[in-house]
This record gives structure tokens, sequence and C-alpha cells, in this order.
DNA sequence: GCCGTTTTCGGCCCGACTGTTTTCAGTCG
């Protein structure tokens, strides 16, 4: 069965191939149709076997001819059209052109007049000196082409939010405190607080654009200036991460917030609806003729347009937009809503941090309690806990509260665990002492590579154990360093939604799981969340705001995150509760 | 090749900067 990415993938590089050939307008179809299905929640192989042809023409940006290339690829697991392509112009191109500065029409240069197909034509080339003596090219874009390589290999082109947002922040810090700098923002990726960042985007108001370029290309952590000018300098940290800087005036900071957050698709959506309505967007303002209507505020330009301000976390054209048209956007849980954290290990098990320790971290990072979910005995390698551990850990807790509230705290630790899911779908850990616990958390730690059938089979029969209270990490990524498991999650939200299981969004940078496409299935399907650290050490609570991003990227509301009520309420959210209520009743 | 709150035909986002030019093409976001 062929995936939405691999179907993206051969779309997107039909575009290339297309623009390369020096077509009109069909690769920016070809473009948008591949990112259709790359954003797409449903599998196009499932839409197509429920509801055939028809249905896959209803799928934004394709139309009858791709619809019929997609029907071409699902059927024979290839396309004619493609591989002709291919064959006309023998070249890796979706490598290529994952190249910083490489562009379909130095990639058509480059094959004609040195036949490079790949990337390691164009390394052996470039370290040649072949590159440099081509018209149109030179000694700079020859180091440039091998700087991209370089930095392609060794960072995959992009970097984890949570490695990236503290150093941007730092630097926005720095340059609001710059004496000709009026008013500063973060743009981009990271302003939408996606999973990984590919730069960093600066926005700054100012009447002295030039003494704030020079501040910003003279930053410690600076190892590479691309371009210097009076509105745009782009940089590369010593981090690897590149950073644009713009200067604009104060009367178009909206504007050029709205402009750079985007994301692209967001962006194209909204520019030709300001058109429509007969308006200009620019980074400088909304405008009618020479006439400046907004740019102040994003809100004033959207409100223009007729349309409330999307979050920045959900402006990716998938929705967004026509919802806000009808003033019809959900409420996104807000950043500081999360009242709990109920995934949190101990040095019990592979934690650095004793219980206290780490209720006291949480308690100062606002929280108004956690969740102890150590391991349990089948990891061993964590020394995870059996039954008689837990109970042992059970007392000590009962302990800590009893100070904690002899100490007129009102925090609070609730008793838990991460239990383990075994190969067949039992857990680790015996049901009556599980019964005893306040939240149990059940996870697959091992046998990754069941096939989807029956990985899919062993959750569910984990889930549909009365006790089980949360699936924590739902489909086991690591980003950029493991994929996910293969899983259904559409079967296994339906079972939560069967079972009342609580489906965790892990905010543990590495794992941000589950992903916000499924979040929003989630969501839709009335099943509730909970958004927890993973935190394995006492410096880790900050890891809430990234799982919340991602809860807000999923359209969740604070309705849909248990954890955002007070620990009495949100217990009566778990299963087991409601099982004993409902024995009681 | 796609799409429609002006359109089923005639459009398709827009501006900054670099490098290699001698007035601009290519790339990026």
């Amino acid at each position: 069965m062929i995936s939405n990415r691999e179907i993206s993938k051969i779309l997107y590089e039909i575009g290339e191939y297309l623009e390369i050939k020096g077509v009109m307008f069909k690769p920016r179809a070809y473009e948008k149709a591949g990112y259709s299905v790359e954003n797409l929640e449903e599998e196009v192989a499932e839409i197509y076997k429920k509801n055939g042809l028809k249905a896959v023409e209803d799928i934004p940006g394709i139309g009858v001819s791709i619809a019929l290339k997609v029907e071409e690829l699902l059927k024979t697991g290839r396309l004619k059209y493609y591989e002709k392509l291919k064959k006309s112009f023998p070249v890796k191109i979706g490598e290529l052109s994952a190249i910083e500065g490489m562009g379909p029409k130095m990639i058509f240069k480059l094959y004609k007049k040195l036949k490079i197909r790949s990337i390691k034509d164009l390394e052996k080339a470039a370290g040649a000196g072949k590159i440099a003596v081509i018209a149109g090219f030179g000694k700079k874009t020859e180091e440039k082409i091998l700087k991209g390589i370089e930095f392609l290999r060794k960072s995959g082109g992009r970097f984890l939010l949570g490695v990236v947002l503290p150093q941007a922040r730092s630097i926005e810090n720095r340059l609001k405190e710059l004496k000709h700098v009026n008013r500063v923002a973060i743009a981009g990726s990271l302003r939408r607080m996606q999973e990984t960042i590919g730069d960093l985007d600066f926005l700054v108001t100012s009447k002295k654009p030039k003494e704030v370029m020079k501040f910003f290309v003279s930053m410690p952590e600076i190892s590479h200036i691309y371009s210097q000018g009076q509105t745009k300098t782009m940089v590369r940290l010593k981090s690897g991460i590149d950073a644009d800087l713009r200067v604009i005036p104060d009367i178009s900071f909206g504007a050029a917030s709205q402009y750079f957050t985007g994301d692209k698709r967001h962006n194209i959506t909204i520019r030709a609806l300001a058109e429509r309505k007969g308006f200009k967007l620019n980074e400088y303002g909304l405008w009618r003729g020479e006439k400046l209507i907004a740019g102040e505020t994003e809100e004033e330009i959207y409100k223009s347009l007729g349309m409330v301000t999307p979050s920045p976390e959900i402006r990716n054209d998938s929705g967004e937009i026509q919802v806000a048209l009808q003033n019809k956007l959900p409420k996104l849980i807000g950043y500081g809503d999360v009242r709990g954290d109920l995934q949190v290990q101990t040095n019990w098990t592979d934690g650095e941090n004793s219980i206290e320790e780490m209720a006291e971290s949480a308690k100062s990072a606002g929280l108004e309690y956690i969740a102890i979910t150590d391991h349990t005995k089948s990891l061993a390698m964590t020394g995870g806990a059996d039954e008689k551990k837990l109970l042992k850990q059970m007392a000590e807790i009962d302990q800590l509260n009893s100070k904690f509230q002899a100490l007129n705290s009102k925090f609070r630790i609730l008793k838990g665990a991460e239990v383990n899911i075994l190969k067949d779908g039992m857990l680790d850990i015996k049901d009556e002492v599980l019964a005893k616990l306040d939240v149990v958390g059940i996870a697959v730690h091992s046998h990754f590579n069941l096939s989807r059938a029956e990985q899919t089979k062993r959750i569910i029969k984990a889930m549909k154990n009365k006790n089980a209270d949360i699936l924590f990490h739902p489909t086991g990524r690591l980003i950029q360093k493991r994929e996910p498991y293969d899983v259904d999650v559409e079967e296994i939200i339906k079972v939560a939604k069967e079972t009342g299981t609580i489906l965790e969004i892990d905010a543990d940078p590495y794992r941000l799981d589950l992903k916000d496409e499924y979040i929003r299935k989630a969501v839709a399907a009335g099943v509730k969340l909970s958004i927890n650290t993973d935190a394995h050490s006492k410096n880790s609570f900050h890891y809430l705001e990234f799982g919340i991003a991602q809860a807000r990227r999923g359209w969740a509301g604070k309705n849909d995150i248990i954890n955002t009520r007070p620990w009495p309420e949100m217990l009566k959210l778990l299963k087991t509760k409601q099982n004993i209520k409902n024995k009681i009743a």
C-alpha cells in the first residue's frame, strides 16, 4: 500500500521536473497537490478504497488529472507520467533541491553542463572547482553549494522545537533591550510552534535599521553572514541553524508578523482572499490601491478581510481560514491551562530525581499535582517496578502527601505507573495492584516491529483492560531518531472512545506523540487527552509548553485535556473511577 | 493543472537580496 508520504513526494518531484522544463503554472499545481496529500489526515489509499476516484478529486488541490495519476499509483504502485519525466531528465531532483540555494534552474544547468545527477556528483564537481567556471556561476556559488551539502548531512536541515526555542528567546530578549528597537517578535515556524524548525525569523521595528543589523550580525552566536541589507539580514548560528532578521516600520508590525508567520499555504490563501476583496497584502500592510487599510496589528488585517485571527499554531491552511471567516474558530487550550502532570519518572527507575524532588520542582513550575509513573518490571533495564515495589512506592507517596498536608500545601502526588504492554497485549502488573493506583499509564516499549495488524490488536487489547487509564506516547516515535511503530491510529482513537481510555500527548520534545493531525481526529471523535511531560528529571517540567503547543496545533480546547482540571475532577474522568462509580451505582 | 462570495475561462502571492551581470535571473520565505 502506497502511503501519503510517498505520493506527496512523487507529486512534489513532478512539480520540480515541470519547473525545470519551464512549464507554466503546472509546477505550482503539483506542489499544491503534494502538500495537500502530505498533510491529509486520512490515507489517500483509504479514501480511494472507500469512496473511489471522486473522493480523491475532492481533496483540495487535486482535480481530474492528478486524481487519475494518484489512482494509477494506488493501483499499480507506479506512475508512467512520472517515470517518463524521470527518464527525460535522469537527475535525483528531490535530493539536489534539498540543498540550500539549489533551485530547479541551477539543477538544470548543472546537469546540462556537467551531467550532475546527485549530491555525490555535485560535491565532486564543486570540490574540483568545476562549478565556478560555468557562466552564471562563480566561486561564491561553489562554496555555498559545498556548505549546503555539509549542513544537510549534519542536521537533516531541521532542528527540534525544544532545542531551538531557548536560543531564539535569548536573541529576542537581547533585541528587545536595544535602544533603537521598539518592538520585537519571533515569526515563522517557531511562532507556529512546529515540531521541528527550519530557521529562526525575527521581526523588529526600528527607526535605525542599520544599528540593529550591526548588532545582530555581531552577536556571539553568529558563525556566518549570508547577506546583510537595510531591511533583511540572514545569518547562520554556531548551533547550525539559520536566522533571518527583518526590520520594518512600526506601522507595518502586524502586517509583517502576519506575512512572516505563515505557513506558506496559509499566506497564499490569505493573499488570494485579499485580492478577491480588492486589496493587496504584503509585509508592509493591507492596501487598497495606494491607501493603507491596516498594518499595525494582525487582528486589524484579518478583521479587514472579514475574519477572526487564527492562532499562529493553526495557520497551515487546513481549514482554519474557512472556519475563521465564519467566526467559528474553537477556543484552544491556553499555555497556562495545564494544572498537573500525569507522566513523571523518578529514581525508583530511570529518572534522575526522587519523588519529593520531582514534586517540589513541579510545584515551583506552578503545577498542582503530578502522578508518579515509574516503569514496570518487564522493562528490566530501567529497574522496572514489580507489584511489591509499587506497593512500597505507594506507601512512600502517602507519607509525602501527609507531609504536604501538614505544611498546609495543597500539592498532591498521585500514585501511578507506566505499565508495559507485553507482546500479546497483556499488562505486566497484576490487576489487583493496578486497581490501587490513581493513574495507570500503559505503553509499548518493546516489539516495535510487529505488523500493523498485530501491533494495533496488541495495543487495543491493553486499552480494554479496565484499569488502563491512559495510553502513553501512542505511536512510539522519536523525532529524527526513530520512526513510529506501525499502528492504526484511527482504530486506536475509535477504541479510546469506546473504552474511555485517555490518549496522551507526550510533551517530550523528541516525542510530541500524538501528532497534531491525530489530536485533531481524537478531538473530533470526542476522545479525551492528557498532556504530560514524561519528565525523567526535575528540570523537564517546561516540556509542558511543547505539549500544549502540540495540542493547540491539533485544535484541542481546554476541555479536551483532562489535566487542565483540579485533580479530584481529573480523576473522575479516568476509566477506573468511572468503572468504580458504575459499580457503586 | 486547479479553481470560483466577481469567473466553468482566465487567471495563478510578492518582495528582498546575492551573484554575476552591466539590467537581471535565481532563490527564498
